[in-house]
DNA sequence: GAACTTTTGTGCGGAACCGAACCGAACGCC
DNA sequence: GGCGTTCGGTTCGGTTCCGCACAAAAGTTC
């Protein structure tokens, strides 16, 4: 699907690039529907695209050998799901899966080498990205060992939030416990505290924040963490958000 | 310090630099010393050094705000410590310390940025690098999710044993529990489940491995996964060890 | 060799989470 | 508008790990 100018300002990473690179990009770069639940990756399979999702969230999986799962980080429009693209390798363990429907731009393997071994802006920002996913990944396994699932569940809800335009998600409990790796009963309790107190409303697989703030004061200090290491290494938008709203007024 | 070329041989990523630039680096690196425990990086501060450890084994671990922590990743004579630095940011929310003493060579910053932006085969040897440690750190995350504390002490047991000449480690059951992000109680549990099966022997900080086999058994398939990780990104070796002797012998 | 410190072993109650089972409510499809 | 499916809430026994307390054993110091 051939692609406007406009639609590359729908993901931070694209919106940053010099004009001279949007223009040579722009032919290469291709519009595709993700849909919730699409496999972007299998585990250990070649990569043939990266992808720069302007809508959708991508869920970076890890499947273990008996089925059960973790989520190692979350791609929304602050990045590009497939580093070990230009990284090296071109294939990682992880499965990468679209935790909420939307839309990306997909860039081919080679044409996305080609431009990061121009070893200008674009392999630095890049790169900037990749060290933000790997603060990610690193709180995400401090998390995993040290905090309840009460925290966790506010920790996720709010990184899924800053990374859709609304305050509403399309989620099922049964999904948000394979994210984070915990039983579905485990969530369904943790969901219900949460609404009891008012800060979301619960039904079927529709998530609805009502509070905001008080998810982040319910969550633990990962959240703030995360946040803070992106607005940093990613300082593109002034008003700090990841929302696919913040990044069109840019 | 002043350092012999052939000391270059001892960090694999540093053997693996084509001639001229090895010759290039030699005057800028300095041999160092890392007593147990001393510190790297403090969390959040700026780095001034990329350091490539020899017969040193660096962990980077995670301090939290009420002061448990966890261990991230670990790295030893197959890589190197600071990969913000060229990554970008200069910096990250994690500490690096001296787990197992030893000596590394020491880059200043500056030189570092000025090789990896030449853009040459160091950049992607370093970029592989980062990648196989992005592995290591999304299996953290699973690990500290799915398995028992039995397991994963083999697991880490194996990572370090990997990094090392022999098959001792210096290391107090306290220590370990801090690296795990566990209580101490429990790793001298596990601990003596192991002994009392033959595989370890344990005496007031010094851990003798008797069944290496054994506890390759124990583990959980997070050490394989990272191992098969790190020889194909970093296929530099016949043997696909990382002990120091073998990368003498290359 | 006596006193102190460090390191390791052990026991116990409690919290968090798991696995399995079950039910009701809401929804989608003919 | 009836039926099957999906989704969410609830219960219960079991396991793992935590927090705490304490004791034994192995160095260390003087």
């Amino acid at each position: 699907m051939k692609v406007a100018l406009q639609e590359l300002n729908h993901n931070l990473l694209l919106s940053a690039l010099p004009e001279s690179e949007r223009q040579r990009w722009l032919p290469e770069l291709e519009l595709v529907d993700l849909p919730l639940g699409h496999v972007l990756y299998e585990s250990n399979s070649t990569m043939t695209h990266v992808y720069f999702p302007t809508t959708a969230i991508v869920s970076l999986l890890y499947v273990l050998e008996n089925g059960a799962s973790a989520e190692i980080a979350v791609v929304g429009n602050e990045g590009v799901v497939g580093v070990s693209l230009f990284m090296g390798g071109g294939s990682t363990p992880n499965r990468a899966v679209v935790q909420s429907a939307g839309h990306g731009l997909k860039l081919n393997a080679s044409a996305m080498r080609t431009e990061f071994d121009r070893a200008g802006p674009v392999l630095h920002l890049l790169l900037r990205y990749t060290m933000a996913l790997i603060v990610q990944m690193s709180q995400t396994a401090v998390c995993n060992r040290h905090h309840s699932l009460d925290q966790q569940l506010c920790r996720w809800l709010l990184l899924s939030l800053d990374r859709l335009a609304g305050n509403e998600l399309s989620m099922t409990q049964e999904l948000i416990a394979n994210m984070l790796g915990v039983r579905r009963e485990g969530v369904s309790e943790s969901a219900l505290k949460l609404q009891k107190d008012g800060l979301i409303r619960y039904s079927r697989g529709r998530i609805t924040v009502l509070d905001r703030p008080g998810l982040e004061l319910r969550t633990c200090e990962c959240y703030a963490v995360v946040k803070a290491e992106y607005d940093r290494l990613l300082p593109l938008l002034k008003d700090g958000s990841f929302g696919a709203d913040s990044a069109v007024k840019k």
